[in-house]
DNA sequence: AAATGTTTATTGGCTT
DNA sequence: AAGCCAATAAACATTT
């Protein structure tokens, strides 16, 4: 807004004088200019000719029509995405041409951003070039030409943003001091920006299920290419000009037919270079959440997060040993392994586990797991005791092998017990984490479901009188999903088996064989409904995995913490029944017990991070907006106004989610409409009396 | 060989 | 001071 008033007028008229040319002159000059542009190397330079003024004024609203219509786009883009739709019709140049308006950018990066504009242009036009080459070459191919120019263009309007355009230097911007995206005007990009960020996002966002290449495997961004710093970004611009340059992680860029398989969205940018105040479980979990389906593989993890977080290179090694330490060890994030001809394994959050994210951070105080462990431990404290002995803490591990074992048999027996159901349930699995949740009461009849996790998933095809079921109870349950019983014998984990780590731990001699798993029990899981294809069986058969969601550790229901109810597990078998069950059985683990919510535990929000800190602020938040894998950083989402979350952004998952719940409703009919269910659960699960009204945390960017 | 995954250890900051 | 936790580092395993 402040920018439309910005649109210089008269500075525009003043040179004009200067030169003595009329406004008419300019625009005669400016459409030759344009021809002659369009007709070669038009593409290329697109986004060079805009003006910074238009785009300005653009800027404060781009974001809302870009959301709206990325929900759009969305809905049809996975149909469309490939297709040709895009590719068919020869990018417009026209519109979506202009790149952007150049940020507003604040003084001091005026540097970098020229060397960004420069490199990016040349970027812009290898590209281009490429991109004509693979045209001609494969025309035919449907997503791949229009898909890429679309997602190239993306790439290039972020870029753009990022930068600060040289000329930025809109006095009107205001910039909030310390980085935090205020409403700028301009964060958000234009309306050309616009299209072309919807475009994108269309192709990316496939839904349900994304069509995921394996070549995009490779990494297809630049990773480290965007690296800007946000124009807000106040540190260093060598840093910043570094990051531009740096030959970075990657290799060549990804074609462009790559880019529409783009499993995840991007925060409107710009993205600031500084450290985020995250945990890395936090980036992660923004990174996954921003995809469709809540999985992506480490690699569009880095990816995600380089984008996004340009403090983070492809180059380092740090961050990335870490983020797959926390991938490992914490609990929210599931594996979820695919075919090998697929891709690797994606890490997904499930619904349940939403919650530790909201906001943009993450507590795992509210992983679904985590509960139980809890309340594991509020009813058990005395345990402890016992475990010690297992061996000099933290050595004492036994083998995993033996550990598996034994993890599996308590979870056979477990789940295999009637008992297992609700109450019980919750006190035997407690610590045994996350696959204990999946079990969950008496499963309905078949009512299970295969369960598509989508955006949709989140609200997942429950029966309603599941709903119901859980619903009753007074605190926590958002959806359980059950899964039919009888299922056939799940394999032993080949992982647990496979592991075995001669040399640090001392081979127990141990294990046998794990036993046979008695898998007549329902193991009900999430899962993902992605095709989880049978894993590979070391064997060859198609067994599938156990758990292949969690590693050893987590099936415990570890994280690496050591707190020592965890500790506990790490050295004893007795509990962790892990629950093996398939992926594909579609059970939506979600928030399972209804049992064992607990209070979150105690203050989370004091220590580490500050995302904790709003969280301490606020207790849970209200599921609806519960996700956005946002922006940089929590605060400073460009799309946040100060108060508010005043903007929808349909792209947002929580506004999805709110979408599905709408449908659900409507498909249910009568009184439980999905606000109200979703009141429900806000109410049941989340609200805790100090939380400010929902509506007010609703979204955290 | 490189990328992925797991696990163990250590360290430092915070909170209790 | 004790605990807890996240970040790191690093060894090792498994896949690609």
């Amino acid at each position: 807004m402040a920018a439309h008033h910005a649109k210089p007028i008269s500075p525009i008229s003043q040179v004009l004088q200067s030169l003595g040319l009329t406004r008419n002159d300019l625009i005669k000059h400016s459409d030759q200019m344009r021809q002659f542009l369009t007709a070669e190397d038009a593409k290329s330079l697109r986004a060079f000719t805009t003006t910074s003024e238009t785009s300005d004024s653009q800027y404060a609203k781009a974001d809302l029509f870009s959301s709206s219509s990325r929900t759009r786009s969305r809905s049809c883009s996975n149909s469309l995405i490939n297709a040709s739709a895009l590719s068919t019709t020869p990018p417009p140049p026209s519109t979506p041409v202009k790149a952007e308006p150049t940020e507003p950018a604040i003084p001091l990066r005026h540097m970098d951003s020229m060397e960004m504009v420069i490199e990016r242009k040349s970027r812009q036009i290898k590209r281009e070039k490429r991109g004509r080459k693979e045209k001609e070459r494969n025309a035919p191919s449907p997503s791949p030409g229009s898909a890429g120019v679309s997602l190239d263009a993306f790439m290039k309007s972020r870029d753009v943003r990022r930068v600060p355009s040289v000329e930025s230097s809109d006095p009107s911007r205001s910039v909030t001091p310390q980085g935090t995206f205020t409403p700028r005007p301009d964060s958000p990009t234009p309306t050309r920006q616009r299209t072309r960020t919807v475009t994108v996002q269309a192709t990316k966002s496939p839904n349900p299920i994304t069509p995921r290449r394996n070549n995009y495997y490779k990494s297809p961004l630049p990773s480290s290419s965007p690296p800007q710093s946000s124009p807000y970004a106040t540190p260093s611009t060598k840093r910043i000009v570094n990051i531009v340059s740096s030959p970075g992680p990657m290799g060549p860029l990804p074609d462009e037919e790559e880019y529409d398989t783009l499993p995840y969205t991007l925060p409107p940018g710009p993205y600031s270079s500084v450290k985020p105040d995250l945990s890395y479980a936090a980036l992660v979990g923004q990174a996954i959440l921003s995809s469709p389906e809540h999985r992506l593989t480490l690699q569009e993890i880095y990816d995600w997060i380089t984008i996004v977080y340009p403090h983070f290179k492809r180059n380092e090694t740090t961050w990335m040993n870490s983020i797959r330490h926390v991938l490992s060890t914490t609990i929210c994030f599931r594996k979820v392994p695919r075919d090998r001809s697929i891709g690797r394994t994606l890490w997904a959050i499930w619904d349940c586990d939403l919650e530790c994210f909201t906001n943009g951070g993450f507590r795992k105080e509210f992983c679904a797991d985590m509960q139980h462990d809890r309340s594991k431990k509020l009813l058990s404290k005395k345990r402890p005791a016992e475990e010690p002995p297992s061996g000099s803490g933290r050595k004492a591990k036994k083998s995993k092998k033996a550990a598996a074992v034994a993890a599996e048999n308590s979870a056979e027996e477990s789940s295999s017990s009637p008992a297992l159901l609700s109450e019980d349930f919750v006190r035997q699995s407690d610590s045994r984490n996350r696959m204990s949740p999946r079990i969950v009461s008496t499963p309905p009849p078949d009512a299970t479901q295969n369960g598509v996790l989508t955006e949709a998933s989140s609200l997942e095809t429950l029966e309603p009188s599941m709903m119901l079921q859980h619903i009753q109870k007074p605190d926590k349950v958002l959806y359980l999903r059950q899964k039919p019983m009888g299922l056939p014998p799940m394999p032993i984990s080949p992982t647990l088996a496979r592991k075995t780590r001669p040399k640090r731990q001392k081979p127990s001699k141990e294990p046998p064989p794990p036993p046979p798993p008695d898998t007549s029990l329902v193991r009900p899981h999430t899962p993902p409904p992605r095709p989880s294809t049978p894993q590979r069986n070391p064997s060859g058969s198609n067994v599938l995995q156990l758990s292949p969601l969690r590693t050893p550790l987590s099936h415990k229901g570890l994280h690496m913490s050591p707190s020592p109810s965890l500790a506990h597990y790490k050295s004893h078998l007795d509990p962790p029944p892990v629950v093996s069950f398939r992926q594909d059985d579609g059970i939506n683990p979600a928030v399972l017990d209804s049992e064992n919510i607990r209070t979150p535990t105690r203050k989370r929000g004091h220590n580490h991070h500050k995302d904790r800190d709003s969280s301490t602020l606020f207790p849970p938040l209200t599921p609806r907006k519960l996700v956005f894998p946002g922006p940089p950083s929590i605060s400073e989402s460009p799309f946040r106004t100060p108060g508010a979350r005043s903007i929808f952004d349909p792209y947002d998952p929580g506004a999805m989610l709110d979408e599905e719940l709408s449908a659900l409703g409507a498909r249910m009919g009568g009184q439980d409409s999905p606000a109200g269910l979703f009141e429900g659960r806000k109410g049941l699960l989340y609200e805790s009396p100090s939380m400010p009204s929902p509506g007010k945390w609703a979204r955290w960017f």
